[in-house]
DNA sequence: ACTGTAACTGAAATCGATTTCAGAAATGCA
DNA sequence: TGCATTTCTGAAATCGATTTCAGTTACAGT
């Protein structure tokens, strides 16, 4: 079913059809009634694709992500299809499983004709991402790590990390350990790490006496190398930059016959949805996920609309959540 | 630009330069040299919209599902976009939120014209569902649910939730209460249901004893039904229907001063990334989710390239995951 | 040299919608 | 009534690709 065949049978020309369907020009009452009759009957669905190219706008936005798979990103793209359906637009997501060559395969794929904007969630931009990017000339706004000349939308990992070392701190800590990640990861990678040694600098507590451990994002990963640090010497707290990798150390600890919090206390980032649900419930610091997806999309419909790229910087706010992974160090 | 553009550029037609873009009919070395070389100067990216006009296919598939910041129904996607990806497709995802109105809406969106094919995870199906979805004429597979006519991949919840109350059985347990969920989940809410109830009949212990709690799939909703439960009679076993709704459980009873599995023991069903790392590990049944995904989308895209629709059942494997939240009760 | 086939090419039609444009009908106002 | 708007309508152009079709050139075989 197309146009014309709704044309013919309402007795009229397309170019009226499309006019009843778009509400859009003049039409008399009697043929308005007439065509919208057979819509009805026949249950015209009109031609996405047809309306896309005539009208030089797909209604679709792309959505590039890490791994949808993740509570992070899986929440981000709730957030950005909530806003999405009220603009009637709808997500294409591609999910590059943190391949750098797939991201850029797919913002040249997604680019100028395809989509009408693009999110992107990236964990690392190269050059080659800048260059890509600079080319296409639709609005993109990126999520989790700023990028100069691009709307950002951030999370406020560097106060969130302090304030959740300053915490530590606070409750008499000076032996933390820290269990992060690979600095190919602008945001966790190196500014929560940044925002741990700032805060025991600022709190005149060295740095180089501390046990460090990079590894990836899985919980294994953290298991392991929380049982190699346990091997040198036993601190009295430990940062882990996710959530996941605090559960990874928890283990450790528990497996090496250790208590939490009374021998060691072990804090996250991110509040994963579990987080309150373990024992102990781990201290963290809550990253409105959905959020973000949502203030990205309202920038990028913002940007569509304009047609203007904005060079803007979106703080999503973050809320600590003090639970019982910690206890005091009595002096 | 667009191919008139490289045509002009290379000094040919724009038929030529489909030719050589495509790699489909005779074009002489010489200019598909010529044309190349164009193409790679301006990084020239085709019209896709354009081409799935003049084609008849958007290279699209669209996925339907109920919440996309959930466990499983992102494993799902994420499996839909690794075998989406071999076959240079692309994900257009549409989240209903649980609201029917917005599944059939969808569907209708999506229909014969915008997608190739629709992958659906459906909760529940209702007639509405089977009318609109009888009227498309693009390939359709469901996940999660049985629906006559259509491929459908399922995972084996009579049998997983079987295994799961069986086992409890052997250890020796009688008074094991039920927490489940509204019954037009078909899948969780009756299909887990009836495997309960069969197992205790076959197993000759009366069902009519039992403690049942129906509910939602929130943590906190299986919290206060546990601590409900707890008020009139404490059971030695509790089988929840979900890890969520388990780990809820878990917490009313150790709220309650009981010890898991010592005084209650506590099962769950669908494996949870977390669920092992919980004290205690929570025993469960593993279901492949990203299997599934990759299933249906295998399924889907043999069903695209031959235009039929099959009526097959895709099972999925599960897996016995015995861990701690689980005690023998000594007769 | 001649013919038949294969290799090659571009003009034009096509996919299904929207929109411009020009003309026709209806209406308002003097 | 006459003239100017306003309302209404459909033919045709358009969006950017693909493909058919008809025509040209190259080449092999006799």
């Amino acid at each position: 079913m197309k146009i014309k065949d709704i044309a013919k049978l309402a007795g009229v020309s397309p170019a009226t059809v499309s006019r009843v369907m778009n509400n859009k020009g003049y039409v008399k009452a009697e043929k308005r009634k007439a065509v919208e009759r057979v819509i009805r009957d026949v249950n015209y669905q009109p031609n996405e694709i047809a309306k896309s190219l005539k009208n030089q706008k797909s209604k679709m936005i792309g959505v590039i992500v890490p791994k949808i798979s993740t509570e992070t990103a899986s929440r981000v793209v709730d957030g950005i299809t909530t806003v999405a359906k009220e603009h009637g637009y709808q997500l294409i997501i591609a999910n590059t499983n943190l391949d750098v060559e797939e991201e850029i395969r797919y913002l040249n794929f997604l680019s100028n004709k395809l989509v009408d904007g693009i999110i992107m969630m990236a964990t690392e931009i190269t050059p080659i991402h800048e260059e890509v990017m600079s080319q296409l000339t639709i609005p993109i706004v990126i999520v989790g790590q700023k990028l100069e000349g691009y709307t950002s939308v951030l999370h406020d990992d560097y106060r969130a990390s302090k304030a959740m070392v300053n915490y530590l701190i606070d409750k008499g800590h000076t032996d933390i350990a820290f269990i992060g990640v690979d600095p190919k990861d602008e945001a966790v990678g190196v500014i929560r790490k940044k925002a741990y040694t700032d805060a025991l600098e600022e709190a005149g507590i060295s740095v180089s006496n501390q046990q460090f451990a990079i590894g990836d994002f899985e919980i294994e990963t953290a298991y392991k190398s929380m049982g190699e640090l346990l091997t040198r010497s036993q601190p009295t707290a430990v940062f882990a930059v996710t959530d996941h990798l605090a559960i990874g150390a928890i283990h450790s600890i528990s497996d090496h016959g250790l208590r939490i919090p009374d021998d060691i206390s072990v804090v996250g980032i991110g509040d994963v949805k579990l987080a309150k649900y373990f024992s102990p419930p781990l201290t963290t610091v809550h990253y409105m996920f959905k959020t973000s997806g949502i203030k990205a999309a309202e920038a990028l419909f913002e940007n569509i609309q304009t047609g203007v790229r904005k060079n803007q910087d979106i703080m999503i706010d973050f809320q600590f959540e003090e639970r019982s992974s910690v206890c005091s160090i009595i002096k």
